[in-house]
DNA sequence: GCCGTTTTCGGCCCGACTGTTTTCAGTCG
């Protein structure tokens, strides 16, 4: 069984305990296992075989003795009692909008409904108005809950998100000059890979017309809900995005409290709580009842005692014992970044020409762009054969001999093909600058074939980088089924870098394997993969994939010089072939 | 059910908004 498929079990049994009105701490340390077994980096069952699964925060010995049933007979007696107590059906109902346990209890017991079908028909004959606490109200209001699950679109990827919530604060201060101060908060500041609706944040002394500019916006469709501090609208592009506005003394202690995660903030507060404080987004209140108010972020981690942490790391996976121990890692920052290593040309699949693409990465202050358009078997893509690969290399030449401040690397996006060879034999791989190897077809391949595939990639001595390593499509495709632990293992044996391709509906490696690999030291090239001139800028992305991932400058292939990037994969193969340098 | 430089038992984050309510429960984040 997979991390994921467990973690849902017992995501399930936290819902199934919520709707028999279970302790609502036992249902919160079911939820909290399930939300730590999705993040870890490894499998499961070799913590389990390590002993350590009660290592794992919010695992105990009666959630560990669970996880062991799981692994060893692939079933959990516990788990298969309550689907005889609460149907499958009923717990459906928790993902229509406003229904909790409370509700889809109610519904279950008194109408006897056991899917979001027969609720719908429920409230259209008018039956949910019949229950006690549901009015005519409610009734419209969870069946128009329904409409949207309808048409409800997934998660959104990160590329997407962060365009529109930028483009809603611009529109926003601009239509109101009462705005003192607007940011970017929750999953998106964070930099998640997708996101589930925009939170945004606006500090101001006249929060009504501020929440009056944002309610009409062009961008807006509908107005969900609004009270006196907060306004949740529906953007014509299906999106949610929810508005907060506080007074500018406030504005650290908002900015901390929306930026999230949940968990987080839950832990920030117990350890309020140990000094004496209760901590909401409004700021510290002493048990006299005085305020601390906070209009810096800083001051609120400064009070418990914390440096400030980055929000890409704020989701409650080590990063606040780290702060409090002092080790926190200090990230890559895009300042870093001195070139790109993976863009495509007109050559193969890319837009523009390989002058266009390399005056784009000049303008963006880079030292050295990779040229890595793809190779023959990638006949979709127009991939090179050996012949024009080499032809590509004079007008490569001949732009280099422009610039002192600036040079175009050749390299080449390396198909490893179905049975595992690569596209190129080694003598034409020696002749090039870089080459980053990819995995684009067969890709359903069970998990044996296709980790060998990139683990003869890997163990290539001119392979430099392998790309989008999982395959992941965000939102159209799930990963393969390759081994990434054992990819990671065999990077960190060999020294060959891992890619984290910035491609906004890519971000592969995700984050909790980039921190696995930093663990190991293993080096991760952040690539933008563009295809057009703008196609360099997604590398913010994959940026905040290395920033979630815990990942230093130091981790980075592409904070190095020129030189030492040239002397770097100079090194590997002298190394792997046994030659001196 | 988990967890502990206040505890191995008794705690376990905090507030906004809505609807059906005369003071609060449910849901959400």
């Amino acid at each position: 069984m997979t991390n994921q498929e467990i973690a849902e079990i017992f995501e399930r049994i936290g819902d199934m305990l919520d709707i028999l009105g279970e302790n609502r701490y036992k249902v919160l340390a079911y939820r909290r296992a399930a939300e730590n077994i999705r993040h870890l980096p490894r499998d499961l069952r070799s913590y389990w075989q390590a002993g350590a699964l009660q290592d794992i925060p919010g695992i105990g010995p009666a959630i560990e003795e669970k996880i062991e049933e799981l692994l060893t007979t692939g079933r959990l007696g516990f788990y298969e009692r309550l689907q005889d107590q609460v149907p499958v059906g009923v717990v459906s109902l928790l993902q229509i909008p406003d229904v909790g346990p409370k509700t889809a209890k109610l519904l279950w017991e008194r109408l006897g409904v056991q899917s979001v079908a027969e609720v719908e028909e429920a409230a259209r004959a008018g039956r949910l108005r019949t229950l006690p606490g549901l009015g005519s109200r409610s009734e419209a209001r969870i069946l128009a809950g329904i409409q949207a699950l309808h048409r409800r679109s997934d998660r959104i990827p990160l590329g997407t998100a962060w365009p529109a919530a930028t483009a809603l604060l611009d529109g926003l201060r601009a239509a109101c000059s009462e705005v003192v101060q607007t940011a970017v908060a929750g999953s998106l500041r964070r930099m998640r890979s997708t996101i589930g609706d925009i939170d945004l944040l606006a500090a101001s002394l006249a929060p009504a017309t501020v929440m009056r500019a944002f309610a009409t916006l062009p961008q807006v469709a509908e107005v969900i809900l609004s009270g006196q501090t907060k306004t949740s609208v529906r953007l014509h592009n299906g999106l949610q995005a929810d508005l907060r506005v506080l007074e500018p003394d406030r504005w650290g202690a908002a900015l901390q409290y929306f930026t999230g995660s949940q968990t987080h903030n839950i832990h920030l507060r117990e350890m309020a709580q140990k000094q004496g404080l209760s901590l909401s987004e409004y700021g510290f209140k002493r048990e006299d009842g005085s305020e601390i108010r906070c209009p810096e972020e800083a001051m609120v981690y400064e009070t418990l005692g914390l440096p400030w942490i980055p929000p890409e790391l704020r989701e409650d996976r080590g990063e606040i014992e780290a702060a409090l121990a002092g080790k926190l890692p200090r990230l890559v920052e895009g300042s870093d970044i001195q070139g790109d290593l993976h863009a495509h040309t007109d050559w193969s699949d890319g837009a523009n020409t390989l002058a266009e693409m390399a005056e784009a990465a000049r303008q963006r202050g880079y030292r050295y762009l990779v040229i890595s358009d793809h190779t023959q078997g990638l006949g979709i893509a127009r991939g090179l054969s050996p012949e024009r690969l080499q032809a590509q290399r004079v007008p490569i030449d001949a732009l280099n001999a422009q610039w002192d401040d600036f040079t175009l690397l050749q390299g080449c996006e390396l198909e490893i093909k179905a049975d595992g060879r690569l596209d190129f034999p080694d003598e034409v791989l020696a002749r090039l600058d870089f080459v980053v190897a990819s995995v684009h077809t067969s890709l359903r391949q069970d998990p044996e074939q296709i980790t060998a595939r990139i683990l003869n990639a890997i163990r290539n001595p001119y392979v430099d980088v392998i790309g989008h390593p999982s395959g992941r499509i965000l939102g159209q495709r799930e990963e393969s089924a390759a081994d990434v632990e054992a990819i990671i293992q065999a990077a960190a044996e060999t020294g060959t870098a891992l890619e984290i391709n910035s491609t906004p509906n890519r971000l592969d490696l995700d984050d909790v394997h980039v921190r696995r690999a930093v663990e190991l030291g293993v080096k991760l090239a952040i690539n933008s993969d563009a295809h057009h001139t703008g196609g360099l800028d997604s590398l913010i992305y994959g940026l905040a994939t290395a920033r979630r991932g815990w990942a230093t400058a130091a981790d980075i292939l592409n904070t190095l010089s020129l030189e030492e990037l040239r002397a770097w994969r100079q090194a590997r193969i002298a190394r792997a072939t046994g030659r001196a340098g």
